[in-house]
This record gives C-alpha cells, structure tokens and sequence, in this order.
DNA sequence: CGTAAGTTTGATGTAGGTCAACGGCCGTGG
DNA sequence: CCACGGCCGTTGACCTACATCAAACTTACG
C-alpha cells in the first residue's frame, strides 16, 4: 500500500511511520480533479491505478496538457516553488490516488534520511522528464514526437510489470496533440502511417506496438 | 559572496558555515565547461557573474539547448536523479560561479530548517521553468517565443538590479535557435521585424526593448 | 589582412496547420 | 428498440509559417 506510494528501500517500522499519513482516497471519476491551478500546495500525489493529465492554461484560455501520470508516478511537484499548484490535475480515467501531505514528508524525512534522500530523487526525476521533453517539442518532427510518446508508455508500463506492447492510451487525441505541440489531425495522420508501415496496430485507444525496434529507430533518427 | 550564492534569510552564524565549503572558483573562459554529460553529480553551482548555457546532444549529435543561468540562477540539478549531470553546462562569456557541493548542503539542511526549505525551492523553481519552456515550445509561434525570451531576460535582468530595456545577450543566434526550437534564420529575421514594428532596436547582442508592454500582448495573445 | 565563423537577407520548398466533411460511438428520450 | 444529436476521430484539400538552401556581409582572430 504505501509501498506502492512510495516504493522505499526501508524497513517495516519505517513504512508503518509512513502509512500513517498517506491518505489513500477514494476513486476518482473520470474528469475529476485532484487539485486545480492557483490552489494552495498541500501535498504531492501518487498514481495508484489509472491515470492523470495536468494542465495548465494560456492567457486565451486554451489547454496546454504538461504531463501524463500512470501508476507508480509522483505527480504535484510544481507546487512548491511558490505555495500553489501551477497546473491542474485532473484523472483520465476512473483512478485511485494516494495523497501525501508535504508537511509530514518533510517531518518524516528529518527523521528518517533514506526517505528525504528518495524525495529528492522524485522531485529531480520530474526535471529530467520535463528536460527530455523539451528536447521532445524543441527539436523533432511530429512523427518523432508521437513515436517517442509510444515509447515512453512503453517504458513506463514495463516498469508496471504490464505488457509494453499492447497499450490502452487514457487520453484522447486532443491531450496528445497539446502534449506534443502537434493539432489532433495531425496526431491521427501519423497514426495512420504508422500503421501502415506496419509499425503499429492501432484501434481507437488500443495501440498495439509491432515493431519497437523501427519505432525507437524513427524516434531518434532523422527522417525517413 | 555566500550571500550572492545563496541568498538566505539566515543569521551571521550560518552564513558562515555556508561560506566554510562554498567554492568560488576562478573565473571561468568563455566556452569553459562547468561540468559535462555524464560526469558524476557533485554539485550545484550559483552564477556569481557572467552566464552559463546547458544543453544535451540528441542521437545525432545536434545541441540541444536547454537553459540560459544568468547571475544570481543556479544550475545543476539535473544531475541529482541519476547521478550524474545529464546535461553539459559551460561559460558563454567570461563567468565566475560559486560551487556547492550537494553534499554538504543536504548536511547543512539537517542543522538549519530555512536552508533545507531554501534548497526544496530552488530545485522546483526549476520545474517550473522548465514547465513554462514546455508550454513555449508546444504552442507558440515563432515571434511569440522570441518575444517571450527577451522579456524573461528582461526580468531576469531587473531583478539584478539592471536596466531591464537594455539587453545583451551572451549567447548565439544559433543558440538562441535551438533553445527556442527554431533555425538560426527565423530568429534573425523575427527580430529583424520586431525592429521595423519598432517594438526593438537590434544591435548585433545589443537589444534595446522600446516598448514592452506591446511585446508583451504579442508573446501572450495571438498573432500580429 | 585573410580565413573562418556568425549573422542577415532572399528565393524556394514542405511539414504540418487550417478548414471542412464525414463516420463511428454513446447517451438520451420517444 | 430505434431515432436523434453531440462528441471524437479520421480523411481530404488547401494554405501558411517556418525550414531549407544559397549567397552576401560582417565580425573576430590568427
């Protein structure tokens, strides 16, 4: 349980101090929010099934989606610098989260240092996501983006212990498409090549990866 | 000189035992390295005068720019998830920087409360740069990204205490390119038409901004 | 001074955006 | 049970912002 929170090498009487005052909350609905932008930071949150987009929105109003979450994953972070959440988080899917009030991390550091230690790793983990993103969207052409995208799940739900090739993607086209700085034509449109050179398999949500190797090959190579 | 490195709001006393292990180095040569991809993590290090640009190289081989640091920005933390810096830092101009080693800073975090909450800050300071360069990169035009550069220097510059209209800027055109995940050309040519809109005057580094607030309007609201 | 590297400017090409139409899916209501 | 309307995804035709290619120009430096 706060194993799954927060998966730390320490011992028994530790993880009990732990479990203490991590909330397990009740599922969320499917667009229910977890906090929204301008919100006083509390907590950071922990993905313990289903999924998370956070957002925030430019100054017209329109969506720029800043992140996905999947079980095992820390989200809330960009929180702390100035007391608020910057973006908004809200679940993709019918989803179950873990709250962990800063306070008591903190507290709980002080006292045991392997957990301040790991904290520092989650929040450092969260630059270095949003590091090879940027080199993502700076400098690769769509196919590359969505590709990487694919990848990237891939990873992640290997380290779920689930299957890296067939993957149920939680959101829709449009969040992909703010993701990546692509239009969601253009997101279906590679898609659809992608399925044709017989890389993909794709059925609505249902991506069924066919030839990792040649993804991973698109993904970091020029063109073609 | 600690106090330009970490500008805490801590008594006489712990300033000095800041000032005890925080390195000032000497002065860096334009173009030397403050640390590469790849070398162990240590530490993170504070611009004290100068600037320092990092970026990663893709698959084949291309710079990618990730940050600018100018005075008083410290950088570094992307080295602390895994170890070891992911991306290479180096001196655009002549730079000094300060050099702390993480190490002793998570030690003085344990003895004094307000640095370890300073630390937490910082590194998220981070997130949230890095998430506005996201939203910058996704969905914004070439003009929007180039105005919203020079007014983040702009701010940058103000709050060191410098003239926030008149800008030079440390680094390349090529630099600027790639970090804004343009081509050395367009930002060329969209300063060239901030010129002729007279929103800019350019010279070579030199960038006088002559109206601000309608560089503003255009690096948050739609075109022309 | 001469060479190389950085910058600007112009001409042309293209990836991906925009606009529009359609088809599938789902919930609501008769 | 079927009809209808809204949302999402796909597909096609077109267009534009930016990349690419090319050349002159400027600056830095031996």
């Amino acid at each position: 349980m706060g194993n799954l929170c927060l998966p730390l090498a320490v011992d028994e009487g530790e993880r009990h101090k732990l479990d203490q005052f991590i909330e397990h909350k009740k599922p969320l609905q499917p667009r229910e929010k977890v906090f929204h932008s301008g919100e006083a930071f509390t907590s950071i949150y922990a993905v313990r099934s289903g999924s998370v987009k956070s957002f925030c929105l430019d100054s017209e109003g329109r969506e720029q989606v800043t992140g996905f979450y999947l079980p095992g994953e820390i989200f809330g972070w960009d929180g702390l610098a100035d007391d608020q959440y910057q973006n908004t988080a809200i679940a993709l899917e019918t989803t179950s989260v873990c709250e962990i009030p800063y306070e008591k991390l903190e507290q709980l550091g002080d006292a045991i240092p392997a957990i301040k230690k790991y904290v520092m790793k989650l929040i450092s983990r969260e630059i270095n996501a949003d590091q090879k993103l940027i080199a993502l969207l700076a400098g690769h052409s769509a196919q590359q983006k969505v590709a990487s995208l694919l990848l990237s799940f891939s990873d992640r739900l290997a380290q779920q212990k689930r299957s890296p090739t067939r993957l149920w993607l939680p959101m829709s086209r449009s969040e992909i498409s703010s993701y990546l700085g692509l239009t969601v034509e253009t997101v279906s449109r590679v898609l659809g090549a992608l399925q044709k050179k017989n890389l993909l398999k794709v059925n609505k949500k249902e991506i069924e990866i066919l030839d990792k190797q040649a993804l991973q090959t698109l993904a970091t190579s020029a063109d073609e």
